[in-house]
DNA sequence: TTAAATCCTAGTTTTTTACTAAGAAATCAT
DNA sequence: ATGATTTCTTAGTAAAAAACTAGGATTTAA
């Protein structure tokens, strides 16, 4: 049950791009030192979140990446289901009846715990913005509290 | 963010125990064959949920395992938790400050939204008990709708 | 024209998952 | 007693997924 370092790492990248919102186009390099990220590896995870209209690239020399929206209307959860897919526990959750697998799936009793665990997981994420998470940075910033990315793997 | 067999056949071996709650000791073999599993894997699944207490196990010819605790007593949480670790969605949220990677650990902002998403799984499946599983089950099966554990690998 | 950047894809290494296999130990039924 | 049945334990293995690395093509500001 645990997320990858795409989720992980994606997050961190978005949240970089909301602290420059408004700076015009963001390097991955300059990205990618900040977050003590191979550069290599976080291309291959902006390109799904251009791909979702997440970002918007900037090619050539000085280009780089922006937030395609404001951070109000990011939310955590956009982002990390477009780097891993939903957050379900199980995939007969998620499964269009069309692919159902399993014969049984018409009630199934670990269904339905699989499905509560999904909508939590989904409510949470959902409601967290790239704007949530400024502000919170910033009012533990003030604080002195030191606030910041974990360089947690 | 997938729960791996391990949780999900253990799931379905602890509901198939709780359904023969009171009959004496099931042989996993049994188990296996109802719930579609390898009895060797059953096995390895079967051997923690023992020494967490979970179940409790009677060796021998016409031997097997039954539930260590009533059905009411016996969450979801403890089970899966017992297979797969803890649901969270990094190792960062339930790591000892002793062994803290993380220099900038002290406030996180992708941190405190792992830990809630880690709090709401945690609330979940600490809320669903076997016995709810069974009264799930029985309900379901009354109105006619055929109830049962999905063949859902 | 050059340097800096995105873009794209293929390949590789490492880790994890999901088993398989096999044998020892215990115990019931005959 | 003996054999069948079952738990118990560990070692090994095959497949899949994760986590990158590498490299070249394309774009564009300076």
């Amino acid at each position: 049950m645990k997320l990858s370092t795409r989720g992980r790492y994606g997050l961190k990248a978005m949240f970089d791009l909301a602290l420059n919102y408004g700076d015009g186009p963001i390097s991955l390099t300059s990205i990618a030192e900040r977050q003590a990220i191979s550069v290599n590896y976080l291309e291959q995870l902006i390109s799904p979140l251009r791909k979702a209209g997440l970002v918007e690239s900037v090619r050539g020399a000085q280009g780089g990446y922006m937030l395609a929206k404001g951070p109000t209307e990011i939310t955590v959860g956009v982002i990390l289901t477009t780097l891993e897919g939903p957050l379900a526990p199980t995939d007969c959750v998620v499964m269009d009846t069309e692919e159902e697998v399993c014969d049984h799936s018409r009630y199934c009793v670990t269904k339905v715990i699989y499905e509560k665990i999904y909508e939590s997981i989904t409510s949470v994420v959902n409601s967290i913005t790239l704007q949530h998470m400024i502000d919170d940075y910033q009012t533990n910033q003030e604080s002195l509290i030191i606030s910041s990315i974990c360089e947690c793997k």
